[in-house]
DNA sequence: CATGAATGAGCATTCATTCAT
DNA sequence: TATGAATGAATGCTCATTCAT
């Protein structure tokens, strides 16, 4: 899953093979991606993200037309991929629990994978509610919440899930507590994106009282 | 509970015995919170806040000795109050559970009565980690983590609580869960904070499966 | 005639007893003209302006909303201006020979009055043609305009002038060559723009030929 | 006249039996040429150029040292070619009128024919006045007055022209009057030149009065 | 308390130019 | 001839902050 996200590969460097153009553009986006979420976007100076990759700051400028371009393309890849990985996971014809099982892990992966994009995507909400530029994000957010909702009706409606529960405010309370992670889950830590996901599932499942 | 948390009062200008230059700082305070909240600090300019209440910017260094020292103020009220809040709660005596229960219909409450404060120290994350200034930030937080989890390992030591559950990961689920719904929730909309805060209860009690 | 148009006295410094915040504006706007009149517009750096005027760059934003603003200003007072004396000119009741004289001798000495807003007026025709913002300059040059042509067409019925000339054409030629003269003529110099005045008037009028 | 100005040719890329690299050349000069005059010398990037041939604005510096240099070698071959034919003109041994008239039919056809040089050669002047590297423009000027002023004060001692008027001033006034009209006359519209000269030499022979 | 003018450091962006390929 | 990546200096503008009045 998330096979094309490229947060943790393009930085390695490993690749030089391929289009040497592109291969400059994600390497500068990637640094672009982790200083954004570790900083915040607006203070991120354009020179920070220069003197990262080693190079002056207008001469970012051959590559992206503008700061707010750079934060546009990491979010629209992120969103891409998110929205196509879920789609494939709740079409794959599973019972409603093991897709929203599916939904779940493939959510503590990408975090796993790519947090600078989850961790833009969760901490730059002001930013991205007021700019214009990035309803795209909300569009994709709301297509997301869509596959969400279908497979948790489905749930309902197949009696898999319980039925007293507002689809909706289910979905978010899910969804928040997973993205979240992304606050301090450390990828290179002892702590498993798997376990962190069984962690998860089983309160989730069953409920915290004994 | 949270009797000074004056986000909701302040701005109703009814400016009680407290000396009036006081009341003043509260009502700059509590412009300077929600723009904060809602266009993110950095955002927000020291012209922008002095804008919104009819004064210019340089006036506002007769209340304030810098913008840091706004956000400064608003976080430590709030930090103080939650924390005071919480502690009462724990030690009111009760069952684990009706703790915990406690605990999280406080949070809801604190969201639908400052809810500015709440979303600032969610959004603010990074700055309020990087900056040096805000380490009481951090600092409350451990006093608050350190509550709940006295709470939650209680729980789990009188079996009210299940016992497979690692103490840790679990609050962090329930504190992102509660805490987010800060950018969904309207404190003016149909949907009452108890609710919601019930919605939950349920939830995290019985498990989402039927 | 031209009574309002400032340039010539603002920059002596003289008046200090009108309201200063307006006088600091006419003083910078005074300092801007002249640079932009003599290295053009876009040659003419915040930088340059403030240097001359003795503040820093960033100063100059305190009076103007930016660069751009300033032109406009300058532009706006002189067309303002420009267009209100030669309706009084036109409007007062004279043989059309006499009306015409009257707006020559006024181009002439506006040019000596407000050499630089001219300039301004005549070098910067591919910035003023091209953005929408400087889209009134051109209206109000098309009343201008209109006034002489009013005058030219009934100094023809009045058979005041030879009828053989088309009126648009003829006064192209004139218009152009009397505000081309702000390239040569100099305000401080021997030659008064009474002079000059009187010299284009008598080839106008009487034509080369001996 | 005018037969090597290549403004108006060079564009139709008939690339004739001279070297290719010459041709290109040619090409290149056109498009700077009509892209300085219509947006101005300093508003047009080099870049602008490049894109406008279809190539990258590095690749101009194949052909050309500089921008400046591109400005220069655009009016050098103006200002060449317009001396020579004036020179021509004067030197043909006509009456002083005939000279006169001559001349004047001259650089309206220069006009029809090299607009966006003789523009350039208009509205910059504030550039061209300034950097040391234009001198050669104000010097072929001079030639260029020089030429004129013979023409007129034979004129006057041969009691072709009239004797009370300042050869001087009368040169820049005609030269003005014809030199602007590039602002508004269209080569491509239905007006002629030819027409406009007459128009001006109407006027300028028998003045404007009945 | 508040104004208004100014500071000074910094920011995103532009652009003519260079150069290895 | 042309590319594409980079330079380096400059540009218009922002903004927290200061301070005399």
């Amino acid at each position: 899953m998330a096979s094309s996200n490229n947060e943790a590969t393009a930085r390695g460097g490993r690749r030089r093979s391929n289009g040497a153009g592109s291969s400059r553009r994600a390497q500068l986006l990637s640094i672009a991606a982790e200083m954004f979420a570790t900083r915040g976007y607006s203070q991120t100076t354009v020179r920070d993200i220069a003197d990262e990759a080693g190079i002056l700051s207008g001469s970012l400028y051959h590559h992206f037309d503008s700061k707010e371009a750079m934060l546009t393309e990491i979010l629209r890849d992120f969103m891409g991929n998110l929205l196509s990985e879920i789609r494939d996971i709740a079409e794959a014809g599973q019972t409603p629990r093991e897709a929203l099982d599916g939904l779940i892990y493939n959510s503590f992966e990408t975090i796993h994978k790519v947090p600078f994009a989850v961790a833009l995507y969760q901490n730059e909400s002001a930013l991205l509610a007021t700019t214009p530029e990035f309803a795209f994000v909300h569009k994709a957010s709301l297509d997301v919440e869509k596959v969400w909702l279908g497979v948790l009706k489905q749930g309902q409606a197949e009696e898999d899930f319980r039925a007293d529960l507002d689809p909706g405010i289910t979905y978010r309370f899910i969804r928040d507590a997973i993205w979240s992670t992304v606050r301090w889950y450390n990828p290179r830590g002892r702590l498993q994106h798997r376990t962190v996901a069984d962690q998860y599932l089983e309160m989730l499942h069953g409920g915290l009282l004994a």
